[in-house]
DNA sequence: GCTTGTTTTAACATTACCTTAACTTTCTGT
DNA sequence: ACAGAAAGTTAAGGTAATGTTAAAACAAGC
């Protein structure tokens, strides 16, 4: 059976590239866009509205990064997946890619087979996020994503891994309930055999750390921050 | 949170002018350097490479306009800010340190308050003019990255190639937690088949040499400064 | 080709984290 | 109020991730 084929617009200046990787993603079965400046892109982006931008930092007028600024400011519901393609030398430019919300990199000269490999993990992942635009705060607990920290009563601490990933999750929707069985899926995957009992010490963790009353227990279900 | 603390050098002869600023200084979190004539303070800013001078015009010796050259034809790389204290009466002077290369001015007497946001926003303008948001400085740590040179408690040093870089990436975004994926494809790029543990091994190096405290582990996530 | 310095690999040691399991407390339905 | 179930709590042990070291592979300069 087929899937339904994901967009996917295509922006550098450079032809052949364009031609390349055309022709590597059609292979792939996207339906590809092109354009060949920012001003373009950002045009295209907002007709199509495809799953994914791939483009180039380095281009005439407006560049990668100010391209992804502009469709991130424009477009407020379903952003794009944002890749950005960089030469090898251009290291600090992806840290600004990332501040600007790039969600990957692809250093040139690209190898297709990777380029589809990371193109494929970005929409799972996407999938799996969907909708949920993960909170940052909630009451005084304030969690850092990319310092992987939690800020409390202005204190910024550092917790263990799987603490942070399921303060994360219920960040992620305050006021949910989450099954026990529906953490472990999340937080674990589908194939690991863990026991219930195993998110309860979590939650205790958890509770000792920010006090007890920040999650909630609905008994026979699960938990929830309130 | 800690900000990363910026050198200041401080060049006065009298001694009640230096104390006073130097607690100023240290107040607001920079590290402060002091001299008390025109030839140690070029000694001192070669030394300890600040982001910025504050020095008195009126000096024996050396004076202030003088030293102001010799600091910008000494070193190529990496100018310093350099801001000249004057007495109000010494407007003229000021044409010379304009003519001299000073970026601004304070007039006695010293206002602690305007002093500091003189700095703040020169400071903010140097790092914005010089395109790289990139920190150069970082607790006792500063690199250099014309001569490739880390500083480190006021000795030059030189360090290989891949330490530099993994340096330079950390300081890019202080506090940041970077996956080992992440800075393999960063620095080494994403057609090279290296082991992650590889990153590990380069951790330990630039640890022996700035201490244990300056990278911090994410168990299961990565590395970061702190 | 040798020498020197750097990078990578691989092996062993250590540690922080996760999980389990046992015991205690609280809740819920009867 | 009671029994049973669910959740709270604690501590010990196992495990995977990282620390650490040394040596092999590699590169640069002489």
């Amino acid at each position: 059976m087929k899937k339904t084929a994901k967009s996917i617009v295509l922006v550098d200046d450079d032809h052949d590239i364009l031609e390349f990787l055309t022709y590597n993603l059609r292979q792939a079965d996207y339906k590809v866009y092109t354009a060949t400046n920012g001003e373009d892109a950002i045009a295209l982006v907002n007709k199509i509205e495809p799953s994914l931008v791939l483009m180039d930092i380095m281009m005439p007028g407006i560049d990668g990064i100010e391209a992804l600024r502009l469709i991130r400011a424009s477009r407020i519901n379903e952003q794009p997946l944002i890749v950005l393609l960089t030469a090898r030398s251009e290291e600090y430019s992806q840290i600004a890619g990332f501040d600007a919300g790039a969600d990957d990199f692809i250093t040139k000269p690209i190898r297709p087979r990777l380029l589809l490999a990371k193109i494929e993990a970005l929409l799972r992942r996407k999938a799996v996020r969907n909708n949920n635009e993960i909170q940052t705060e909630f009451n005084d607990v304030k969690i850092n994503r990319e310092k992987f920290t939690v800020t409390f009563n202005g204190n910024e601490i550092q917790i263990p891994k799987k603490e942070f990933e399921l303060l994360e999750l219920f960040f992620s929707r305050p006021g949910k309930v989450f099954k026990r069985q529906q953490i472990l899926s999340l937080l674990w995957g589908d194939d690991t055999i863990v026991g219930e009992r195993t998110v309860d010490v979590h939650i205790r963790k958890l509770r000792e750390r920010f006090g007890d009353k920040m999650i909630h227990t609905v008994k026979g279900v699960g938990y929830s921050i309130t």
